[in-house]
DNA sequence: GTTGAGCGTT
């Protein structure tokens, strides 16, 4: 067996962890000895930089192949702005219980600001809290203790429990609310053992995330000029820019997506000048008419979200490859789960089978290599694996732990729950809906080993990459779906907090394998800054646009 | 006094 080093902190002596008999080591693994941390990194011996190491599905997978993890020591990643004091009394009540620092909200790009007009008009729009519903309290819970519970994440503004009128007897739900963002979002990503049961903690249905403001923007008339960094460079003047995604070949557009909906949402409409270049930032989000998204057979939103998440990533990223089944570990994934035909083999008219974006399902044209008028809507949500050398990078893996499970893995059934490689995307409000065990995140271990193989899957890689972007930009649209869809909820997510990853990182149509350490990306939480730029993304993708110029693109081809 | 998916008598 394989022992993994591993330190809290650079420098400090290591533990050794054992891996399991692939080579991963597990994120249980680590949290057994590290609580709270959720990912690794280590000091590349030659660049002298920092690497991530890559995290999926709650396993943490060695920086070479062959190799394995060498003799490279360590470290932990923690949520971000989150230290865990472990020697901390509250610890032994729950040991993934971030202790938090004083909430600052720094910027990195606050400091060298060099236009503070645009600095102040921009973070003037701050992230409201909303009420929280907290489920599955113990029936002893009461509003003090719950109150006092969430204090360690920041000021509670209010606590609730809601009880039987009569008896006066908890339902054994609440309701918090935060008086900050970020208090709210480290909430959100977490779980919560509160008076000795685990319990889920989401934005409330009754909320109606139904009108959440897109993260991600347009952005037209770039030259080749400008590459990602140059975009985030440039937008990050006006917030966190979670997600800069530039298709290739070349198409004179870009993505870029913010942390904060908000930022988004007033840069839309506007000309900025960036190298000279004078592009226009617009909505990312498709038609209204784009978004009939015949919901009664898409079983792929949630997977969809993916790469929506951004994320992420949240926020989004996940699995869940709809119907399709989950086979533990062998990356065999059923890519289309029953009806799900649209992206398969054929090359001409795939999208006959009809799911998915409405009238808008030509993304691409002519994509890649003879694959004509694909609308392979589900793609995007078969896509949901990651195996292929799609980082997750969902940051904050408190998910994947503690996950019930209902066993019910070839169906609906844990689509619904899963989520293994977010952030408890379930009390993000992206599962609200799904049915669980009663087994209330007794279940430490990330139960699934779920993978897809899509290079070994019968589809053209571009394909994938358009479906995934297509997506990912249709993320931001899927907030009225039935619940069942769970789009919606994601998005909820995404445009809360935004995982940062919405389509990046997919290199779909690339060759990486599994364990490429390129995709590596141990990320600490929410902010998003293991968002892998996209640059390299996508190989071959995006071909052939079937409108031609260059200049003149259809962007509703991609929305 | 039991129970364990859900969504708030404001």
């Amino acid at each position: 067996m394989d022992f993994v080093q591993v330190s809290e902190e650079e420098g400090d002596e290591p533990i050794e962890l054992p891996a399991e008999e692939d080579g991963t080591l597990l994120i249980s693994t680590l949290q057994a000895q590290f609580p709270g941390s959720c990912g690794l990194k280590y000091r590349n011996m030659d660049s002298k930089a920092v690497r991530g190491v890559r995290s999926n599905e709650g396993r943490l997978f060695p920086p070479n192949v062959d190799s394995g993890w060498g003799e490279y020591v360590y470290f932990c990643v923690f949520p971000k702005g989150i230290e865990i004091n472990r020697s901390s009394a509250e610890q032994l009540d729950s040991p993934y219980r971030p202790i938090l620092p004083p909430i600052e909200n720094k910027r990195k790009s606050d400091d060298n600001l060099e236009n503070s007009t645009a600095k102040t008009k921009r973070i003037e729009t701050r992230l409201r809290c909303t009420d929280l519903i907290v489920l599955g309290l113990a029936w002893k819970t009461t509003e003090d203790s719950l109150r006092e519970y969430f204090e360690s994440y920041g000021e509670v503004l209010m606590a609730q429990i809601k009880k039987d009128v009569k008896s006066g007897q908890s339902k054994g739900f609440g309701f918090v609310r935060f008086g900050s963002y970020e208090a709210q979002m480290r909430v959100l990503a977490n779980r919560h053992l509160i008076d000795g049961r685990w319990c889920e903690v989401k934005v409330p249905n009754s909320k109606g995330m139904g009108h959440q403001v897109p993260c991600k923007v347009f952005v037209g008339r770039c030259t080749e000029d400008i590459n990602s960094d140059d975009l985030r460079e440039y937008f990050s003047k006006f917030g966190e820019v979670t997600d800069v995604f530039i298709p290739r070949p070349f198409r004179a557009f870009s993505f870029v997506t913010f942390l904060d909906p908000d930022v988004a949402q007033s840069l839309c409409g506007e000309d900025h000048i960036i190298k000279g270049v004078s592009v226009h930032v617009s909505n990312a989000a498709p038609k209204a008419e784009q978004n009939r998204t015949h919901q009664g057979q898409n079983y792929n939103y949630n997977s969809g979200n993916n790469f929506g998440m951004h994320s992420y990533h949240p926020q989004g990223n996940h699995m869940n490859s709809g119907r399709s089944g989950h086979h533990r570990g062998n990356n065999q994934h059923n890519l289309h789960g029953g009806d799900n035909t649209a992206i398969g083999n054929s090359h001409s008219n795939m999208g006959s089978g009809g799911y998915g974006m409405g009238s808008n399902n030509n993304y691409g044209g002519n994509l890649g290599g003879g694959y004509t008028n694909s609308s392979n809507h589900n793609s995007g949500g078969n896509m949901n694996r990651q195996d292929a050398g799609i980082p997750y990078n969902r940051q904050n893996n408190f998910h994947g732990m503690n996950q019930p499970h209902n066993g019910n893995v070839g169906n609906s059934g844990w689509m619904n729950r899963g989520h293994l490689d977010m952030p408890n995307l379930q009390a993000l409000g992206i599962n609200s809906q799904g049915s669980s065990s009663s087994n209330q995140g007794q279940n430490m271990n990330n139960p699934l080993g779920v993978g897809l193989n899509l290079n070994s899957l019968p589809m053209n890689p571009a394909l994938v990459a358009a479906a995934l972007n297509q997506w990912s930009l249709l993320g931001n649209q899927l907030q009225n779906q039935n619940q069942d869809q769970q789009g919606g909820n994601f998005l909820s997510w995404m445009a809360q907090n935004n995982g940062g990853h919405s389509n990046s990182n997919m290199n779909s149509g690339s060759r990486k394998g599994p364990n490429n350490p390129n995709n590596s990306g141990s990320g600490s939480m929410i902010k998003g800054d293991n968002s892998a730029s996209n640059d390299q993304q996508n190989g071959n993708s995006w071909s052939n646009q079937s409108s031609g110029s260059q200049n003149s693109v259809d962007k509703s081809n991609f929305l």
